[in-house]
RNA sequence: CGCGGGAUGGAGCAGCUAGGUAGCUCGUCGGGCUCAUAACCCGAAGGUCGUUGGUUCAAAUCCAGCUCCCGCAACCA
């Protein structure tokens, strides 16, 4: 019988930065499937890689003082080399800056523009020259630009969009006939009430802004947009060709079984994705699951918070199969899950070592100590041994099924039943207190036997989970992985199976302080270099020094606060008119979590005055607020208005 | 009133779709055992299931209001 196809992949990591052990979650997760179904027997295909263009990349391509190709190459490699690390088992590693990726995504976007989908169109509106910016008819007050009261002109700048509107209704009804397409169903509806139900709009697939990204072949000064680039990498990467001569392996694995993806691209793979491939005329994929995240001391896992945890450091300490043990277990299906040096090293050292680890090593040096290292049933059977194997037995079914539904830290904990059950079933069969009695040999070899056969089974089953270090129990045993088939049954293990004299340690226990400490070490020893190379990545200017003829273009003057207010709809803005000498200003500041609008009135501040206005929330901003601004110990922001140290006139300059 | 999720013993979670004695892991305390990685096994303490009201013989579970957190969106000149 021809085995089942399985087609899935990972969302492609954005070449712009190291992954953390959050963004590593995702590449573990998808092995973890890709393992269990190859283990059912299905077909399996397993596509990972990179998204390697955008704007972002090129800025800091930029800072670094390299070529964005330099930059995509070095980052994507260190994406490999961690998805590697993690002993992931991927079939194809698609890079968006492959050849054959940039040509299809070439003539996918021809196809569409021909077939009427994609238009040449432009952000069309109402423009107010002074301001600088686009406002639709309904923000505009009297037919004039809100902020300045002047004339607006009817402007365009060229950019193609997709007719997204055109399949929502095909969208909707598939999301209806398919119930399982969105995993957790709860995102479904955020889908449908925030995006679908308020209609599409059409969405702008070109860019002109920066030119890292996809030409647009017949209008070259267009670079196709990010996401449309990167969908498509789900198709181009096993084989689809927009002039209809796919490869065998695309008409064999599309549609995909599932994309596994993180819950905050849920919009781009059940909205955007299916509707290109409606207009592509392929199958959609048959299911989108977007996990949860890993969150460091209940925050979202950010570098500019310092201290983030990454994949290869946690392996350097625990070992490869127990981060992946700890990503797995620890992630509830539907919540985010927390992550800290503490909750890794306390869960290792209760599951892994203390009831796993442990549970072999026992009865492996009990097997030798007794008899020889050689394992035999000699069916002297106990009431007691029925609660075991029917535990064991049912193990297999519910591991599945867990697996399946994306339940991932209860199909561990299934396995983990079993092996309490295996060291309770020690203390209650007493192989010491057997061993004393020669009459109870054969029981106790009985007891054994029922073991390992045990420690086979349940190691078999978290192959997929630890791939590495179950082949390692296996080995010490002295046998083999049990067939798939063969989960279910209790007893196969074969009679003289014999396990290794020289038992080693697998999983060991750490000891918290002793972790936290070369945690520190690490950070300590990190620090000064690391320093540098952001500096120069990110903040060029801060480095570098200015005459005094650069500092004379910041015009810093003093102002009085005349009226403070909140700003509608944006939590961490306050809007201020302040006195510059004779003008008075309108300004938005960022500080809305820090002061309250009553304290802010009367106060004089140091205000850039020369400052290019900006809208912010669709109020001008005329200038700018000086604070000091530190970060506090717990890594919350402190930030303090910086204010003249008596009452000075009003306008005085500041230098 | 932009959208959505959450609130369960000290910590992290399950239970809620189909109401009926509140469950798991870790931690704490007491005991047992000695084959084992100071591990393993047993027992105990600890919860009016965020709050108020409603439906019901019966509500963690269904309904309504409220409070507080967290995401998304917006936004940090």
């Amino acid at each position: 019988m021809e085995k089942k196809k399985f087609y899935l992949t990972t969302a492609i990591a954005y070449a712009s930065a190291k992954p953390h052990i959050g963004n590593t979650y995702e590449i573990v997760l998808a092995d973890l499937i890709a393992r269990a179904k190859r283990m059912e027997g299905y077909d399996v295909f397993f596509q990972t890689g990179t998204d390697e263009h955008g704007e972002k990349i090129q800025l800091k391509a930029e800072a670094a003082g390299i070529t964005p190709k330099q930059y995509v190459d070095n980052a994507a490699g260190e994406i490999k080399r961690i998805w590697d690390l993690m002993n992931s088992s991927y079939d194809k590693f698609i890079r968006t800056t492959d050849d054959y990726h940039e040509k299809q995504i070439q003539k996918v976007f021809n196809k569409m523009y021909k077939k009427g989908d994609i238009y040449k169109g432009s952000y069309k509106g109402w423009y107010c020259t002074p301001c600088e910016s686009f406002w639709t008819e309904s923000q505009l007050v009297d037919g004039k630009c809100p902020d300045c009261g002047r004339e607006v002109k009817m402007a365009e700048e060229e950019a193609y969009f997709f007719k997204m509107s055109k399949y929502a209704d095909k969208l909707m009804k598939y999301y209806d006939e398919h119930p399982d397409f969105i995993v957790p169903v709860s995102r479904k509806n955020e889908m449908v009430n925030n995006f679908l139900k308020p209609g599409l709009q059409d969405l702008c697939v070109s860019r002109t802004s920066f030119n890292w990204g996809i030409p647009v072949d017949f209008d070259p000064k267009h670079v196709v947009y990010v996401w449309l680039d990167a969908l498509t990498n789900y198709i181009t990467g096993v084989g689809f060709d927009a002039d209809g001569n796919s490869s065998d392996l695309y008409k064999k694995e599309w549609p995909a079984d599932v994309h596994i993806i993180g819950k905050d691209i849920i919009r781009f793979h059940t909205i955007y994705w299916p509707i290109f491939l409606m207009a592509l005329d392929q199958p959609l994929p048959k299911q989108i699951y977007g996990h949860p995240w890993l969150l460091q001391d209940g925050d979202k896992m950010s570098k500019s918070k310092g201290n983030v945890m990454y994949a290869d450091d946690m392996v350097d300490i625990y070992g490869i199969d127990a981060v992946r043990y700890f990503l797995l277990s620890q992630m509830p299906f539907d919540n985010d899950g927390l992550i800290s040096w503490d909750i890794v090293t306390n869960t290792v050292n209760s599951d892994l070592a203390n009831v796993y680890g442990n549970l072999v090593q026992r009865t492996i040096s009990m097997c030798n100590k007794y008899f020889g290292g050689i394992v035999e049933n000699k069916n002297v059977k106990d009431d007691m041994d029925d609660d075991l194997i029917e535990t064991v037995k049912a193990a297999k079914e519910k591991v599945f099924s867990k697996i399946d539904s994306y339940h991932i830290a209860d199909a561990l904990d299934q396995i983990f039943v079993v092996l309490r059950r295996a060291n309770k079933y020690i203390d209650e069969t007493m192989p010491w207190a057997l061993a004393k009695d020669e009459a109870k040999k054969d029981r106790l070899a009985t007891v054994l036997y029922n073991l390992m056969e045990t420690i086979t089974i349940t190691t078999t089953l978290l192959s997929p989970f630890m791939p590495s270090a179950s082949e390692n129990i296996i080995k010490q045993c002295g046998t083999s992985f049990r067939a798939f088939d063969d989960l279910d049954k209790f007893g196969l293990l074969e009679n003289g199976t014999k396990v290794t004299e020289t038992p080693e340690i697998i999983f060991k226990r750490f000891d918290a302080k002793e972790v936290n400490e070369k945690v520190e070490a690490m950070y300590e020893s990190r620090k000064a270099p690391e320093k540098k190379e952001d500096k120069k990545e990110e903040n060029i200017v801060d480095i570098s020094e200015i005459t005094i003829d650069d500092f004379a273009k910041v015009q810093l003057r003093v102002g009085e606060i005349l009226t403070a207010e909140k700003v509608e709809k944006a939590d961490k803005l306050l809007k201020f008119s302040v006195k510059l000498g004779e003008e008075t200003r309108t300004i938005v500041s960022g500080i809305a979590k820090y002061y309250t609008p009553e304290e802010m009135v009367g106060k004089q501040v140091v205000v850039v005055s020369n400052l290019k206005p900006a809208k912010l929330r669709g109020i001008e901003s005329q200038g700018m607020l000086l604070c000091a601004c530190s970060l506090n110990e717990d890594g919350t922001e402190n930030v303090v208005l910086v204010s003249p140290e008596k009452k000075v006139k009003c306008g005085s300059t500041v230098r």
